[in-house]
DNA sequence: AGTTAAGCGAGACGGTACGTCGTGTCTTGTG
DNA sequence: CACAAGACACGACGTACCGTCTCGCTTAACT
């Protein structure tokens, strides 16, 4: 996101790394008060204890910094492999669903998905935010696959579809629960042949 | 949405109807080309070839008048009701993945969903646009339990979020392609009963 | 200074006078209290209960602004004409050095001069400035000429220049006090024919 | 004007006499060219190939440096003493109208004045300007007063008022041209005895 | 036919936020 | 130490947008 600096020698004062915190965790915690709109920059550097020039330094404009503080505060899921499918299940999904409590980076999914269809930076940025959650559940299905636990012409592409989908849909648009016993119903009628017992 | 007459005898110039429409064609144009937040009132009263007065007249803000000319442009589905689900399905998500196709009521969704947060009325608006996409869709499968096309057991709700989840999951994260192939490939994996041929 | 409107009927909401009154005085108030560089147009906003929007509506710069609340602040000097050279001198001079007194209108001069040479605007609101003070004392002696109290000969501009010249002169530059005696002093050094006897 | 080093013994390394040169010589430019307002510290480096803080190092603001400058660049008045009060003046008057000829120094006058009402710095700086033109020529005419050249009563306060006044007046305000014409002129009006040819 | 209440276009207005620029200070690395 | 480079806090600038307002003019329905 932030030019790199390919001189080989450092010249003048370097930014201030503690400035990038604040001005990142403000954002944050500002995006998640009032929503983007209502953020405004001036309250933001003073929330940050910061000058607007050093936000500006280096975001060139609000919402270039909202996706940037957004997209990094995306952390990537911690690798399952417990050797079973069931298990694995568990532990990405309780992730998931955790990760799906409101907050600031549910709240803004929106609004990347709105300004994904006009600036190609928040495209990208919304895709690896996407990608990050995708590939984990891709990956288990695959192994489950590979130790003979899913069927061999499982369709991987389209159950990652059918589990991520229905729980963001939700998420997003009905606003129901998702909640254990909503993930069991789910599992149980994309992959019945996981038999849970709960 | 907007608020009716109660008087009885109307006085005055009445209000231009040609006016409405030009406000709401001129939203939707405008709303579809840079988005929400970067359409101005000024700017749509130009394009509309009328003052702003005559907006407010009509709507109090801004985000009323969008949520009114997106809702205006939601068509119900056509009833549905061929005594099959298996046609009833086709003709009802033929009709869906037309609606899904790139155009203003989609790229605007988004926005909504942000701003349902922090407004109810935009949540209302909402809300009807969810019921008007999942209500066909229940009501042919309830229609099939009834006939014992599907289980009684069935658990129609959640089939609804496992079909309407991926497609919307797919329109507005991944942006894949929402085709018949998928439709089929999708339908086989929630309602293996079906079993269907293409 | 303002665009006249040129269009036979006056269409849209009319400028308010009062904001006009408001702001105008405001800017004097402001730039005699902390001069011109230190008055800030959020503030000067704020004293004057308007918008910076109905401001910068009516000049495009706060230079512009200042000078034309200078030029405005400048009465033209009362006709006089007594018959007598020296009564005439007397309201003449009396006015001046009123004016001269610490005030906005003086304070703001060495501004209006420096930046009269970057820009030509500036530079006419300071031609009609200089002519305001020189023009009636011209007249005094002109008539005074024609009447015979004074040489036929006598260069009356050259008599401005000695006479209006050494007064600003002092209020600009030696800041010595600008008095009945000095003005005395002034008047027996460059019009000796005079004689007067204070 | 610049503050002096009061150690005994000079450590580390010593200040660039080339780049005092550089800012000085760059600063004047600038002025010249946009005024004081308009010149801003960031370009003025640049432009003397100077850093900032070698700038600042040397005077505490930009006003400071701008008044060195200035005043670095007023020479004093050669020593003028030919025994004749008409040659005294010729060579003083000479000198004058020279340096009165458009220029940084002189386009920046107005500018010290309007600042010397709220910085004593300024205003001592400006005291200095006007005692070094007022001076020499205070000197010639108090010399000719003791050779009997002028009237014993004569006020040469009054004079030196009444001779760079006029002068002045005409280069800040009128902008009518200062040469030999006028000069001769103005001489003839406040000192008559002299009575010269040209 | 005249009155009258409301609609309408034009554009001014208050308020709030934006992103930029200028000053003077500070913090690096290099000579 | 001086110096170059450039980050930083602070504060002002001029612009854009929203939603309200105030004009003069127009349009029907009601008297």
């Amino acid at each position: 996101m932030q030019y790199s600096n390919s001189r080989t020698t450092q010249r003048g004062r370097p930014r201030s790394a503690e400035a990038d915190d604040k001005i990142l965790s403000a954002t944050l915690d500002l995006v998640s008060e009032v929503g983007i709109h209502r953020m405004s920059m001036d309250v933001l550097a003073a929330r940050a204890g910061v000058s607007k020039t050093t936000i500006y330094r280096r975001w060139p404009s609000k919402e270039a910094l909202v996706i940037h503080a957004l997209s990094a505060s995306i952390r990537p899921f911690d690798h399952v492999d417990t050797g079973s499918l069931q298990k694995d299940l568990d532990l990405y999904l309780g992730e998931l669903v955790q990760r799906f409590k409101p907050g600031p980076a549910n709240d803004i999914l929106p609004h990347l998905i709105e300004t994904a269809n006009l600036d190609a930076s928040v495209r990208s940025a919304l895709d690896e935010f996407v990608k990050i959650r995708r590939l984990p559940l891709h990956t288990i299905l695959e192994r489950a696959k590979d130790r003979g636990e899913l069927d061999q012409n499982a369709d991987t592409g389209l159950l990652v579809d059918c589990i991520i989908g229905p729980i963001t849909y939700r998420r997003l648009l009905t606003r129901e629960p998702v909640d254990t016993d909503f993930m069991n119903r789910l599992l149980a009628l994309v992959l019945p042949s996981l038999d849970r017992d709960s």
